[in-house]
Formats: C-alpha cells, structure tokens, sequence
RNA sequence: GCUCGCUUGGUGUAGCCCGGCCAAUCAUAUCGGCCUUUCGAGCCGAUGACAGGGGUUCAAAUCCCCUAGCGAGCACCA
C-alpha cells in the first residue's frame, strides 16, 4: 500500500483522524510561524523601503516574508517608501520603480503603493495634534548639548515652554525660517528612563537639501523615522509590523506617541541580520555601489554582486529567493543564508524546462583541445532533455572536435563522446572504437561532453567567481535569449546575448563572443 | 558606560511561551549505495547540534541565576 493508498483506507475507517493528519501536512508545509493575534482577512502589514538604491539580495526577505504572509492570511500588503531623508540617505529616483520590479520579480504584488514624502502635510497635522496634547516641545539645543544632558537624565529649558510658544516655533520650522541644526521638535518621553535611547526622541529636524522628489522638493521640516512611520503605520491599519533589531527601540519610542493619541501599537516582530555565504562583497548598497564606480563591478547586475537584479540575470526564479527567505523563519538572530539552499530550489524549478547542451570551457588549468575523429558518424544526436525525448535530438557536427583536457585519455585508453560514441586516443588524433553502451556500462568507459571544432560559439560564461570561455554547440544558436539552460557537466546557465557589443569596462564583453550566458548554479 | 536582545549539527530551521510523547524536526550540505550514455533528478543509507556552569523539579533544549560569545540602540540616518 502507498501512501495514497493508506490514507484513502484511513478516510473509510476514520475521517476524524485523516483530517487531523492532514491538517498536519498543512501546518508542516509552513515554514514561518503563524503571526501572533492574527485573523485571516485582517492582516495588513508593509514593507518600508528606504529607495536610496536598487536591492542587494538580503532586501528580498522583507517583501518575501511579508508577501507570504499576505497570502496566507488573506491580507493587505503595502509598500511604503520611508524617503524622509533628503540629504543622508538621499533617495534616488531610479530607485522606487526599481524596487517595484523587484518585488513583481519575486512574484508579489504590493495592494498600496505610498511615497512618505507625499504625506509632510499629514505629519505636520499630527505634530501639531501633539503639541497641543503637551506631548512634544520645540528645541533649540545644539545636537552635542542635548547628547550629555540626554546621558545625565536632565531636561534642558526648553521642555518646560507653553505650548502657544511650541507651536509657533513649530509652524516656523515647516515655514523654513530656520536652518539645519537650529531647531528641532522633541516627542517628550521620560527625560529619566532607564533606556537612554527613548528618552526626549527628535520628531522633526531641518534639512537644507532638496528632496529629489520635485513633488516634495519645497519642504524644508522633515519628520525622523520613528515620528513618520509611527504615524503611517496607524493610519494606515498596519497590524503587524516586521522590522530588523536595528530597531527593535522603535517600538517602545513609538509608543510614547501612540499613547499621546490613544492609539493601539500593532504586533512586532524583529530579526536579525542575513549574511550570505559564496559572495565576496559585502551586503550593503553603499559598498556595492562603491564598487561599481571604481569599476571593481561591471553593475547592479555583475554575477559577483550579491543584488537581486545579479541572481535575476543568472537565471534564479524569484521564487527560489522567497523559498530561501521564508526558510530563514523569524529568528532575532543573525543568520547566514547559503546560496546553496536558493541554488538548490532553482534547479527544482527549473530542471524540467532546462533543455541540455554542450559548453567546452577554455581555461588556463583546464584548455579545449582539438582532436581529428578517424572513422565513425557525422554527427552526435544526444537528446535535448533525458526525460523528454519528445523535445528531440540535437545534431552536433562531429570530424574534428574539442574536450576538455581534463577529460583527454591516456595514450591508448578511450573515452565515450556523449551522444555519439566511443573513441580512442591514439598519436594526437581519436580513433573510432563504436556505438555499443555495454562499453560505458560494463567496461567503465568515461563520458564527456565535446563540441565541434569549426562550428561552436565562442562563448563567455559570467560566474561570480568571473568570467569563463569556451566553445557552444551549434544549436545553442537557436536558443533564445533569456532561456535556462544545463551546459551538461558544467552547470545551469541564463542565455544573456547574441553577439554582444564590446564594453569598455574588465570583465565584459570584448566583441569576440558569439554568444554571453550567465551562470546559474551546478 | 547605560539599555535591549540573541546563542539547537557545516548552514538554516522546528521545538522553548504552556517542563515529560525530544535517545531533538525538516531542509540544505558532505559521504556512500541503487538507477542513469554526463550533470541533475529520483530512491536508500550514513555523518552531525541543545554555548558553558549552577539551581528548581520525580523529570529541563524548554523555568531561574551566573559566565562566555555575538548583535543592536543610546543620530537633527533609515
């Protein structure tokens, strides 16, 4: 009996215990933990994007994570651009569409789409609504005065205004009478808490720089994080919120304001950092950005950068990336990610489309070397997919080939020419030995993949460990571009280009290609 | 310095709130076998973990304390 089988007996003999068991299966194939105080059809969580620059791998996770949630409970998923800050961590405008495509990569769609530096307007309400509740003063400290009196639980002067002086100050911060540094508003907290980071947190600050945005570009008051997000994530029915313990004091600043208004602070939840093995760069989009303008990259999209739009051009499915981040689960931890397990994921999803061609690499340690075929066929005819023979043979001119040097016999020896048959190594040239398998079968003769000397591709393979050439089989020609597929022996790859136009920059094209793929994975 | 948090095999994770069914789950990785004209896949098997110490208890991965290690916040960044 199978296991289908057993469980259809089990169905006659006890539906109470099948549905149990299956209700088990259910709860197995999650791989997150269900969210606490969660209803199906009243979850609404967001992801908050800074869009200071396109995503690096480990920004998958938010939207990976909070999409799967959506899903399972029915829920509103927004994406909410926090661009507060104009200057700092300048938003750039490429960014926000990027970010968008990224996440439409990954295989969700965002039901609200909010830019914060839409919304001055609504914080500055809120401010004000704040000050009139005396929960937030106008201050004039210089940033290094507060620090100390912050850090001896002192108030300073300005705590203690009237509130008709708060809020004239106020309205002349969003007026823009002041400059950088000369004023800001305080949430007034608990001068004395224990915790020195919540205490007398700054709302709004000064910013001298224009934002970017032209929509937003005459606001010269910007609220800090916790102020703008606190109040989004009210407004906005946020339930739940995911966010590193980066800021795992955001929570408990924020709460000073949610209990000024009355308001009820949505369920938390913090983790820790991702760190991804196999990368040699840093994940942080300032280093990666450094990189790229020192040319070290050729781009967001080089195979050695760890960005989602790198793994995107190598062929990895979105869903391979949101499989691996759910994995992660929602440890406070930090945690490494092993592109392996993506890896592993992607050659699931795309083994059974990958149809199977031949690459011989030419590699310092490992050249393609030539030999003439004495006797034999034309031409090899392996299949396309080993378990779809209907997809069809390829033909591959035989004569004169090229294989690894590695893969060469001795003197003498043989070696089975996959899809065509056995030669042997004889003076520098192959001599046909025959077609029958009981060779490779019982005689443990090697195989090895070839390519036609004269018809192959030239062909580059961009790894993250760098580029690789070699020679294509001729069909790879036909391929079209964006198609997965396995280079048998050497690994699954993204077909990039036809013919590509040299770049000036190392490690790009240089004209001489037939043909640009990306490496995948083995 | 003050405050907060974390620590399960190579990696990730389940279990911890509500102690016993945990001689600890699942995945990945590595190794071996079967199958296969390669690789991959599939099937079978192996490897391998509760940071350390103390306490409470009939019973601790789970509760308490201490130590160590790691991380984060104390920004007019997000």
């Amino acid at each position: 009996m199978d296991e289908a089988e057993r469980r259809e007996r089990l169905g006659d003999l006890d539906p109470d215990a099948l549905a149990e068991l299956e209700a088990e299966d259910e709860a197995d194939e999650h791989e997150l933990p269900d969210l606490p105080n969660a209803e199906a059809g009243e979850v609404v969580m967001r992801a908050a994007p800074n869009p200071n620059g396109p995503w690096h791998i480990g920004h998958a996770r938010m939207p990976s994570v909070i999409g799967t949630y959506a899903e399972r409970y029915d829920g509103e998923f927004i994406c909410r651009f926090d661009d507060t800050d104009p200057e700092t961590k300048r938003p750039d405008l490429d960014a926000y569409d990027a970010i968008l495509d990224d996440i439409d990569y990954l295989g969700f769609k965002p039901d609200v789409v909010l830019k914060a530096s839409d919304r001055l307007e609504t914080y500055y309400e809120h401010a004000r609504e704040l000050i009139d509740l005396d929960g937030a003063y106008t201050c004039s400290c210089p940033a290094e005065e507060f620090r100390e009196l912050k850090a001896d639980a002192e108030p300073c002067p300005h705590r203690e205004k009237d509130a008709a002086t708060v809020r004239e100050e106020f309205e002349a911060m969003i007026a823009g009478e002041y400059d950088a540094g000369e004023m800001v508003l305080r949430v007034k907290t608990d001068i004395e808490h224990k915790n020195p980071a919540l205490r007398d947190w700054v709302a709004f600050r000064m910013v001298d720089a224009a934002h970017p945005r032209e929509e937003a570009a005459g606001y010269d008051c910007w609220p800090m994080l916790d102020f703008q997000s606190g109040v989004d994530d009210h407004l906005t029915g946020v339930t739940h919120i995911i966010r590193g313990i980066d800021l795992q004091d955001s929570a408990k600043r924020q709460r000073f304001v949610y209990d000024y208004f009355g308001w009820e602070y949505p369920e938390v939840l913090h983790w820790g950092h991702v760190q991804l093995d196999e990368y040699d760069v840093k994940l942080s989009t300032s280093t990666i950005k450094a990189l790229i303008e020192e040319g070290e990259l050729t781009g967001w999209d080089d195979p050695r950068a760890p960005t989602i739009k790198s793994v995107r051009r190598r062929g990895i499915r979105g869903q391979a990336l949101v499989d691996a981040m759910t994995g992660l689960g929602m440890s406070t931890s930090d945690v490494d990610l092993a592109m392996s397990s993506v890896y592993a994921t992607n050659r699931e999803l795309i083994d059974d489309e990958a149809d199977r061609y031949f690459l011989v690499r030419d590699r310092d340690d490992d050249p393609a070397v030539e030999r003439e075929i004495a006797g034999g066929p034309d031409a090899g005819h392996p299949p396309r997919h080993p378990n779809h023979e209907d997809r069809g043979r390829r033909e591959i001119p035989a004569g004169t080939v090229l294989i690894e040097e590695r893969d060469l016999p001795a003197e003498g020896d043989r070696v089975w020419l996959k899809g065509y048959g056995c030669v042997r190594e004889a003076d520098g040239a192959f001599e046909w030995v025959g077609d029958d398998i009981d060779l490779v079968r019982e005689e443990g003769v090697d195989v090895v993949h070839w390519v036609p000397a004269a018809e192959s591709l030239v062909t580059r393979m961009r790894t993250v460990e760098g580029d690789v050439l070699g020679y294509a089989e001729p069909e790879v020609a036909d391929l079209e571009v964006g198609a997965s597929i396995q280079f048998e022996r050497v690994g699954f790859v993204r077909v990039d280009a036809f013919d590509p136009a040299p770049t000036p920059e190392d490690g790009g094209p240089t004209g001489e290609e037939d043909v640009v793929v990306y490496y995948s994975h083995d």
